[in-house]
DNA sequence: GAAAATTGTGCAAACGATTGCCCGGATGCA
DNA sequence: TGCATCCGGGCAATCGTTTGCACAATTTTC
């Protein structure tokens, strides 16, 4: 009663009120509610201060704490933009997992600007964010590596070129392979593709993807048959479905770098009068939330968004708390979701698809 | 040259860096860099100083800040899932909105499950964020009010029955008046609804709002055309759409609560061969991303998620501030976006419908 | 021209936790 | 019994800021 009486007014308990109450000194309060160091004390005292603690609703003061330590538990998280569909759920892995090990993120968009980027990467090093995830580098980037030195840096679904960074990335290579096996399969030869921007890592590696495994396959088009967007999004998706019409060659399918540029290129083909699938098969890449529910619901690459947000936060994680490790690198695996938007190339069909994209002309 | 090398070791400049620099205690550093307590200062004091800061790249350390003054600037988010497609805009805004005022956020998604929400509150409080934002309360949830005592909190998007809380709302009222006036304009008579969970408030909102003005437009039925979805998605849209066309009662449209039982709803539809819009006008709410390139594209109520967003940040930032201040009410206003899931009720169409739905008796 | 009021700055004590160092007592070994 | 060795735990400094108070130097007041 007496003890409970002197409670710093105000606020939540200290180790000072601990200690008091116990009536042992504060460092060895300290000392016994760390695991760590715990083991130095008598196990009985160690006990008792615990039930202490636990009684008075206890919780260390994080400034205190991040004062002391130079650890503040607090992770960067910087993207492109939050309300891209494709992001959410990452940024939901990054939170769970990173809530696992008890540290948080605080997340800012860029906008894809790099004026912004670099205010945002200040902000956080100001912060003093112990480490970064970076979900929207560009393959080259040199700001970057000078605004992040001495923190240590993942990137998630995106990668630099020459990275000191370590990575976590989806099976690009894998899932075009997919893609365009499926399409091979279903009877497809002359396939188009339309190219992310190969600024970035996914734009640049899917691309490349496609035409290794086209010339694999032996389904390779020469002079190639490719458009490439300069950002990842519906209209893009729109212009280049137009620019790969215009050209007047023949195609009977087209694999998209992701989802939002296949919804533009299934809308372009649809001006043209031309139907998906019935007349031009399409597949995109992310499997983002509702592209099942669009008619016809889209045939994709499923990959393991919120997986890879886990895989991110704890390799951030390990990196800042065992602090020389060296860069590690994942690659998640990916599959293929066949929908509606392929189908089986039926014999007319090439015939069709050849006058009415001529007919563009 | 001297005095730089005189600089602590390893981190960035202090305060005690700059006092040494200049020559004068760190007191009177800190006080010039407060716009606050500079004007007690020699001005040109100030301004020396001002500049030696500049120079140094000093940032305050924002541990030692929080520890000192009890205020961390840190503001924390609680929403249902970041993953569902309706909030991603409203945290860009409530970022961007707090990035204003030199505050962040950290945010946590409860999945609706209150053990998960009672976890991450006691865990915000933990790290000591100075207000909160709520987007997934219920309309009464005895918990938050408990969890959240002595912290400054506003609601966005949805509220609590008896509101001690600042609230950011949407007007629904507004919005179901001008979706259903749309469809009576458009000559519908028998209009279902897909009400949201009763225990939110949008849920509850909304429903009140369509039989208010049914009731004032004279287009209300009895016994009331209603199906009760159970949560805010798709396969709920889809059990209720069923729900209704099972009644073997005619309707010509359907009012749904949100984009997502609308999605449902009319994929429900599709099955039972009823056509949108040419058999059944559907309305959603919220015009969340990529509804637009749905087919038939969702005439929808668009709300403004960013500026709910930017909002709350305003009022949170401002409730955290000037600290005693009665809850603030923001009511914002929405839009209707006509798209293709409405259409005027041909004169055939009416009978058309009521033989479909009382054929699936 | 002395007392009083007003500057402008320094001093030092916090805020709450962590951690190197030190010391008293118990134990080990001879 | 004597001396070295542990073991358990206290002391105090420290992280970087903020802020009430003290105090000297100036200015104002009568």
């Amino acid at each position: 009663m007496k003890a409970r009486a002197r409670k710093s007014r105000g606020g939540r308990p200290t180790l000072k009120d601990i200690a008091r109450k116990v009536g042992v000194h504060v460092s060895t309060v300290s000392r016994a509610l760390d695991v760590q160091t715990s083991a130095r004390l008598a196990p009985k005292l160690v006990e008792k201060i615990r039930r202490a603690a636990l009684r008075s609703g206890y919780k260390p003061n994080p400034a205190a704490r991040a004062l002391k330590t130079r650890k503040s538990r607090t992770i960067g998280v910087v993207i492109p933009d939050i309300a891209d569909p494709a992001f959410p759920p990452i940024i939901r892995g990054i939170e769970d997992g990173l809530a696992r090990n008890d540290y948080v993120a605080i997340v800012a968009s860029t906008d894809g600007n790099p004026w912004r980027q670099q205010r945002i990467l200040e902000a956080m090093r100001a912060r003093g964010v112990d480490g970064l995830i970076l979900a929207g580098v560009l393959r080259t980037d040199a700001m970057v590596s000078k605004l992040t030195a001495g923190i240590p840096v993942t990137t998630v679904i995106r990668q630099t070129d020459a990275s000191p960074f370590s990575t976590v990335l989806h099976d690009e290579d894998g899932g075009i392979r997919l893609a365009l096996a499926h399409l091979v399969s279903l009877g497809h030869r002359s396939i188009a593709t339309i190219a992310g921007p190969q600024s970035f890592s996914t734009g640049y590696n899917r691309h490349a993807a496609f035409n290794r495994h086209a010339e694999l396959l032996g389904v390779r088009s020469d002079p190639p048959l490719t458009a490439f967007a300069r950002a990842f999004n519906e209209a893009e998706g729109e212009r280049c479905a137009e620019e790969l019409l215009v050209t007047g060659r023949p195609f009977t399918a087209i694999i998209c770098a992701n989802d939002r540029l296949a919804i533009g290129a299934i809308a372009a083909l649809r001006r043209h009068s031309l139907r998906c699938p019935e007349d031009i098969s399409v597949t995109g890449f992310n499997d983002m939330p509702l592209v099942d529910r669009l008619s016809p619901a889209l045939t994709t690459v499923r990959v393991q968004h919120f997986q890879a947000g886990i895989e991110a936060a704890e390799i951030i994680v390990d990196m800042v708390e065992k602090n020389p490790v060296e860069p590690r690198h994942t690659i998640l695996p990916v599959e293929l979701v066949v929908r509606e938007s392929t189908r089986r190339l039926s014999h007319g069909r090439m015939q069709r698809a050849e006058n009415l994209s001529s007919r563009v002309e």
